[in-house]
This record gives structure tokens, C-alpha cells and sequence, in this order.
DNA sequence: AACAAACGCAACCGCCCAGGA
DNA sequence: TTCCTGGGCGGTTGCGTTTGT
């Protein structure tokens, strides 16, 4: 049995808003407040499907709502967001007050995207393009790395840059934790060994200028909230040693994602103070992971 | 001025997940 | 434990607007 619509499209309006219709669903929310979506269209009135009056005032008609182009911290910002994010807008537009998650995605596609390819950089890596393009050759791209890839791997890539996914036993790469060796601002003699251009050991040596003086040049105050509670950051230590040994579950998957996404933000990590467990600095007292600097810092 | 192509954004679609029965 | 529902999310579509020829 499929489910049920969420609500009778037959005798719903579509496309385009009109004017009556953004102030029936202004006037509802203002008397009786945000609530329950699926009944919200008949008791205000309206011939629209609850999920598209839900988009409509989160996406348009909400009061806190920032209109207008965006700036250039506001550009920036995302793209460090997105860069420790990924596509995962609605915690971006978290960061972002005033702007939406679905302003922000369409944002992303339409300029950014394009700001950052004119920059050289590829937009869903946050890599340089031919870096990019480089291990795209040499992981074939289209054919996912095998357990022999696995097994077969260099002793410059960490067997942890390996994960088994969840849905099939296909072996590939994990981006977050390669994304996260490439921010983990090794020492230089790594890079070199690892065939990095001058250009992109330049642009590791930049970054981890700015981590380590972060007054020099722009400072974010990247205070992000990732939704790993302290019930689970106990599994996350146990994901952590998961890595040097993939057999994961779809439970484990999970835990370990988001040990990967706790590693990601948490820079005391990153740089090496914290050994096997994310660093308690960088946890919040809710659980709740955050954006940080050293401790000496 | 007319047309086509490109662009930008609001809105929709379908899937996922948490919570309650 | 299972099923159902509502809310939320990311990806995609469609259409109005802008730009180029």
C-alpha cells in the first residue's frame, strides 16, 4: 500500500502565488501561528497542498526574511560552510540569518558555482579543478574503487580512505576523510611526497596560515552546530577505531559519518592535538559539535 | 524590433526520518 | 515492533526576465 498524498492535488492551486493568497496564509500564521501544516490550507482558506504552504511562507513570506543580493562575507561564508557541509543547506542557511535554505541552494548553482570554477577551484570538492580532475583519471571515476583497490592501495593512502557503503559491499572512497587529510595540514615533507604541485602546496601552506594565525586575513566565527548528541559521541570513538578497520553496519555508517563530520569541523583534530577522540574543546555541553580553534589560540 | 539563448528563482516532487499510535 | 503521518530536506522543473544577436 503506498501512502497516502498529502493532500488532495485534485482540488489544490499550483504554480505561482497570488497576492490574496500570501496574505490569507500571512493572516492565518500571524492569528494562530505555525503549526500543523496539512490542515493549515482549509483553515485558512486556501486551495494549496499544506507542504506548498509550508514552502511558501518559510521561502517568501516569513517576516525575518533577508531579501536582496548577497554579500561578499555572505559568499564567502558559504562557501566555507559548504565546504565542511556539503550540500546540506538547510544547516548552512542555519549560519546564515535571514537567508533560506532554498535561496541559498539556488545561489550556489546559479553564481557560486561559477565564481569558485572561475577561481579554479571545483565547487564540489573545494579542490583545485585539475587536482580534480587528476584523481578522477585515477580512480577511473565511473567504476567504484574495489575491495582489491582496497587491498592494492599505496602506502600513501590510508586504507581508512576506504568505507564500505551501507547499501552494497562496493568499496569507495571516502571523501570526508580525504577532504579532511587534505585540510589536515600535514607536514609539508607529506605533501611533497605526495606529488602536490608548488601552487598547491602554496595553498595548504595558506591555510594553514590561516588556521594558525587566524587574524591574518578574514575570520569567521564559525560557531556551527552539527547534530551529533553526547549519547552518541561515545560510538563516534568507537567509529573512529571502525576506520582502521572497516566492517560497518548501517548504524555504525551513520555514527561513522558523523564522526567524519565531527572531524571535519572539529580543527583541534584536524591539526593533530587529539589523538584517536574528537577533542572535548570542541564540544559543545549539549552534545552538539562546533567550529574551533586550539586551545592556546 | 524580433527572436533565441541564457539566466535566475519560486515552486514542486519524491524521498527520508522522527515520533506517535 | 510495526505502521502511519507530518515535517523537512535536497534535487529538479518550469516560467518569467534579461541579454545577446
Amino acid at each position: 500500500m503506498g501512502r497516502s498524498p498529502c493532500c488532495e492535488k485534485a482540488h489544490t492551486n499550483k504554480g505561482a502565488w497570488t497576492k490574496e493568497e500570501d496574505q490569507r496564509l500571512i493572516d492565518y500564521i500571524r492569528a494562530h501561528g505555525e503549526g500543523c501544516w496539512r490542515s493549515l490550507p482549509k483553515a485558512a482558506g486556501l486551495l494549496r497542498c499544506g507542504k506548498s504552504c509550508r514552502l511558501r511562507w518559510i521561502n517568501y513570506l516569513r517576516p525575518d526574511l533577508k531579501r536582496g543580493n548577497f554579500t561578499e562575507e555572505e559568499d564567502e561564508l558559504i562557501i566555507k560552510l559548504h565546504s565542511l557541509l556539503g550540500n546540506k543547506w538547510s544547516l548552512i542557511a542555519g549560519r546564515l540569518p535571514g537567508r533560506t535554505d532554498n535561496e541559498i541552494k539556488n545561489y550556489w548553482n546559479t553564481h557560486i558555482k561559477r565564481k569558485l570554477i572561475s577561481r579554479g577551484i571545483d565547487p564540489q570538492t573545494h579542490r583545485p579543478l585539475k587536482e580534480t580532475a587528476a584523481m578522477a583519471t585515477a580512480t577511473n571515476t565511473i567504476a567504484a574503487p574495489t575491495e582489491l583497490d582496497f587491498r592494492n592501495a599505496p602506502k600513501s593512502v590510508p586504507k581508512s580512505n576506504f568505507i564500505k557503503t551501507p547499501s552494497s559491499l562496493e568499496f569507495k572512497y571516502n571523501e570526508f576523510q580525504l577532504k579532511s587529510n587534505a585540510d589536515s595540514l600535514e607536514e609539508p615533507n607529506c605533501t611533497a611526497s605526495s606529488g602536490m604541485t608548488t601552487d598547491e602546496e602554496q595553498q595548504q601552506l595558506h591555510k594553514k596560515k590561516q588556521y594558525d594565525n587566524p587574524s591574518d586575513g578574514e575570520e569567521l566565527n564559525l560557531e556551527l552546530s552539527i547534530g551529533i548528541s553526547s549519547a552518541d559521541s561515545s560510538r563516534v570513538s568507537s567509529a573512529n577505531s571502525a576506520e582502521s578497520k572497516p566492517k560497518l553496519g548501517n548504524n555504525n555508517f551513520q555514527f561513522l559519518e558523523q564522526a567524519m563530520v565531527a572531524k571535519a569541523v572539529c580543527l583541534c583534530w584536524q591539526l593533530g592535538f587529539q589523538t584517536s577522540e574528537i577533542c572535548s574543546n570542541c564540544q559543545n555541553p549539549n552534545g552538539f559539535y562546533r567550529f574551533c580553534r586550539p586551545l592556546d589560540s
